[in-house]
DNA sequence: CATACGTGGTT
DNA sequence: TAACCAAGTAT
């Protein structure tokens, strides 16, 4: 338990500092608008916010309202998503987006009963949406909030543990002002993306800097402290890109990785003689395991040759397709 | 509870 | 170069 007066002085002066020194002209900060809050809040998952902005805009012009979302096919949504990673995030956007059409009538849910069973939507991205919108008393928890409230309080156990977590979400909830919650939100994000960052925190100039923990024990170098997960082995395959008529064959993945986005064929399956014009090898990393791959350049003259489950499209779709960031990126350059 | 799930930037 | 990090959720 927190006592009351700790409470609204730890509020205030994040308020305070937020005043001076918050972020302002972010482009999802023009409004109030649930829809747009909403695609913020699932693009900036794990991702951050200089990766997030031209994405975000070209996004919402096309899908303006959740209509416009729930009308368009999922190719064209994970087309709009490729690059940004997580593509989970973005099936589930479409998904919720029908359901909200449907189920809601297109008015955005205002509870977080019915926030938390969309899909995509947790407990972190419910209580933004909650506090920004409706200014309801709710908490969030992300990477900035669990970093600040740690070294404030001087939790050393790794943040990974559940039990941590809930200790985490309990301090955030019990530190909520009763008045201002939009900005409180937004505050202590600013506060941990800028001020009490993960490297090198701010401390001279931050506003807590007396009563904070890690500070007062030179802890901020470690907390917060975090298991490391297990190195995985690496994963190998194999990209075969068959041209034909200045065309290329694409399937759509439905697994693992990549799942929803437009993919070459991983395995060759030409039975007549052909010829390589193009080959080479790369890898990519993922957060859990490294993938190399060996890619080869295959141009045929008659598509019947091929009995592969996949559509052709001309090379100059390739940039508007949904297609993994790393194998976009090698198509681009084959067809120069 | 641990793991799956991307990508690009920084150290 | 490898490791770490970024507005988490689903299973």
């Amino acid at each position: 338990m927190i006592a009351s007066q700790s409470k609204k002085k730890f509020s205030d002066k994040i308020l305070e500092w937020h005043r001076h020194h918050g972020r302002y002209d972010l482009p999802w900060q023009k409004n109030k608008d649930p829809y747009l809050v909403w695609i913020s809040e699932i693009m900036l998952q794990q991702t951050q916010v200089g990766t997030v902005i031209p994405f975000y805009i070209k996004f919402i012009d096309r899908f303006r309202t959740i209509v416009d979302l729930a009308e368009a096919s999922e190719d064209e949504v994970m087309a709009y998503w490729s690059g940004l990673g997580f593509y989970s995030r973005a099936r589930n956007l479409h998904k919720t987006a029908k359901i909200i059409a449907v189920q809601f009538s297109c008015k955005f849910p205002d509870s977080y009963e019915n926030l938390i069973q969309l899909p995509g939507i947790g407990k972190s991205t419910a209580g933004a949406i909650l506090s920004f919108c409706y200014k309801k008393k709710f908490a969030i928890l992300d990477g900035n909030v669990k970093r600040v409230l740690s070294r404030f309080f001087g939790i050393q156990e790794s943040i990974n543990l559940t039990k941590t977590e809930k200790h985490l979400w309990d301090i955030s909830e019990q530190l909520l002002p009763d008045n201002d919650i939009d900005i409180y939100t937004q505050a202590i994000m600013d506060f941990g993306a800028t001020l009490c960052t993960p490297k090198k925190p701010q401390c001279d100039s931050c506003p807590i800097n007396q009563t904070c923990i890690a500070k007062k024990n030179n802890l901020t170098g470690t907390i917060p402290l975090k298991n490391k997960t297990k190195t995985q082995a690496d994963r190998s395959t194999e990209f075969y890109i068959y041209e034909c008529n200045k065309q290329i064959l694409l399937v759509k993945n439905r697994t693992g990785v990549w799942n929803g986005l437009w993919l070459p064929p991983q395995q060759n399956s030409l039975s007549k003689k052909y010829i390589i014009h193009k080959q080479g090898e790369r890898q990519c990393v993922f957060s859990h395991y490294r993938l190399k791959y060996k890619y080869f350049l295959i141009k045929i003259t008659n598509k019947k040759d091929l009995m592969v489950d996949g559509l052709w499209f001309d090379w100059k779709e390739i940039s508007d397709l949904g297609l993994p960031a790393p194998i976009k990126s090698l198509m681009i350059n084959l067809s120069n």
